[in-house]
DNA sequence: ATGAAAGCGCTAACAA
DNA sequence: TTGTTAGCGCTTTCAT
């Protein structure tokens, strides 16, 4: 593969009218620009990454780590991150810590030492570690806020909020709540909403544990929600609410007739359930976007205040949900 | 953030002991090597992987490119990859082409800068361009063979042949197969081994095209799978076979009494249908896994003669299909 | 067993 | 406007 001194031999000048031919434009005579780039494409020259972040300290990279590369929930946040930093001219460096809170530090470290920024999803790392983390490196980060370092997030509080308003309006005085795992931090959010919420409209919640947020576990705690005698439910995710329609409906219950059910993250592709699913759309997609340009605008100006960026999400109404009996 | 210099001064040795102790371990006195080992772990020190890129050519990473991170099909095959480029100490570099076939040669040069191997997934570049790729970096193709360099892929010919072979066993004469995208590779070799089978069976098998491989399709072309007759269905994907039973069942049609479903690639989670889709499993976070470890493989040592890999599927039948009428 | 020194390819002063 | 040169942090001969 060429290098710079290649070019510069062609070309008959010196390496580094070269070097500034080919980036900041700086001082160089538009002729010898042109005949520096013509020969540099003709020799097919591409900067070698490692010399060039050696030299200026910038590597061109921004890494992301996130809890599982596999879940649909983090694909679109990943996919919209890695679409916006290539556009930018950024590489994108991936780590997967398996939902392995432990692994987060090292990996976070390891990252860091090839890229600029750092983006974090959804990290379980502590505050602490977090803080550690954004003072090596220009961070930011996803679905989770610390005080002092960028951040974009859901609202997932007035998102659950505005559902149980929402299904409250319908007339139900008894709603279910059906929990995720205790440790995600945005699952905390969503009961403090949703909890929050139902006080304030004097709806009764019950709110009812599952295994994990899989619709398999949808299916495990629906007889435990009819038993519970609520007219409504609300689960941690579209996944759980699926599992719990689907099984309801398997034991002869007419929906929303007799039970109203909805979800969160609006996941489910349309027409992938009858009726279709009451939930609240999260736009991870956009999450990521923003959180691309968040980094992007701090790698420029390191001394910006910290910015958080907290996105609304909408109640998305469908057959699920209706009048209480 | 420490250089092997600063170690070098803390432990009181040259920076060519420090280098020395930390890597191959070759000639350094235990003392000494125990001494430097202790200073750097004291000091955080982590060598600097552009300066180590330049000095050795070897970056440490390992890049992936894939058409759509978002996709469930991919996100297992690059969750793997990047759980055993991890543990084996790489990084790991992404890559989205968004789809877009003429963005690929350029992604892959931009990574291939900045990695020692590259792991192209369903690469829709012509075998040219991909052995142009794989001439400038070790390279392993993910579902997707091309002469002369690594690859390892489903054999979904194989898969769709099985499967046709299933429903033929249970009196099926007339089938219908719901097409995938017309460029699609993987769709060829579906095509090829379903209409090979068909006529070793002696099975007439009708090809109905569709949109694109979404639930959504699915839906759309279910009234003309009716129309046409057939027995039984079969679709190039789950998501398609999902959307066809579904609409199907909408209409009235009792499956599989009067209308045997088949899908392919196993994605669909444990009860998300009812009855549960017949499907081959595409085990692709397997393909990941052995992609990865080829990569390995040929970075130890380029002179190996290529590989390839061709995993089977295997059919897994469930209620979706049953005996022709 | 250890150290000195020459690069790896590039950028960024500083000179000219 | 252009060239010379000193590093960036590390590995790796070659001496010692």
């Amino acid at each position: 593969m060429a290098t710079i001194h290649d070019v510069a031999r062609a070309a008959g000048v010196s390496i580094a009218t070269v070097s500034r031919a080919l980036n900041g434009g700086a001082r160089v005579n538009e002729a010898t620009r042109r005949k520096v780039l013509e020969t540099a494409h003709a020799l097919d020259f591409r900067p070698n990454h490692a010399a060039r972040g050696l030299a200026t300290g910038r590597l061109g990279n921004v890494g992301v780590l996130l809890p599982e590369v596999a879940n649909p929930f983090y694909g679109p946040i990943l996919a919209s991150i890695a679409q916006v930093a290539q556009q930018r001219g950024f590489g994108v460096f991936l780590a997967d810590s398996r939902e392995e809170a432990a692994a987060e530090p090292e990996l976070a470290t390891r990252l860091s030492l090839q890229v600029d920024g750092l983006i974090l999803v959804a990290s379980r790392m502590s505050d602490e570690d977090v803080t550690v983390v954004a003072r090596r490196r220009p961070t930011v980060l996803v679905n989770r806020l610390v005080d002092g370092v960028d951040g974009v997030a859901v609202d997932a509080a007035q998102g659950m909020a505005d559902l149980l308003a929402q299904v409250a309006l319908l007339g139900h005085r008894r709603v279910c709540y059906v929990d995720g795992p205790a440790a995600s931090r945005s699952g905390a959010a969503k009961r403090a909403g949703i909890t929050r919420a139902a006080e304030r409209h004097g709806v009764e919640l019950r709110v009812e544990p599952s295994q994990s947020p899989t619709f398999v576990s949808g299916r495990a705690v629906a007889q435990r929600v009819l038993d519970s005698g609520c007219t409504a439910v609300i689960a941690f995710d579209d996944l759980l609410a699926w599992g719990v329609l689907t099984r309801v409906r398997e034991l002869g219950v007419d929906v929303p007739g007799e039970l109203s059910v909805a979800g969160f993250d609006d996941s489910l592709q349309d027409g992938m359930v009858t009726p279709g699913l009451t939930t609240v759309a999260a736009r991870n997609g956009e999450m990521g976007a923003v959180a691309a340009a968040m980094l992007e605008r701090r790698l420029g100006d390191q001394s910006l205040s910290p910015a958080t960026e907290v996105l609304r999400c909408n109640v998305i109404v469908r057959g699920s949900t209706g009048p209480a009996a």
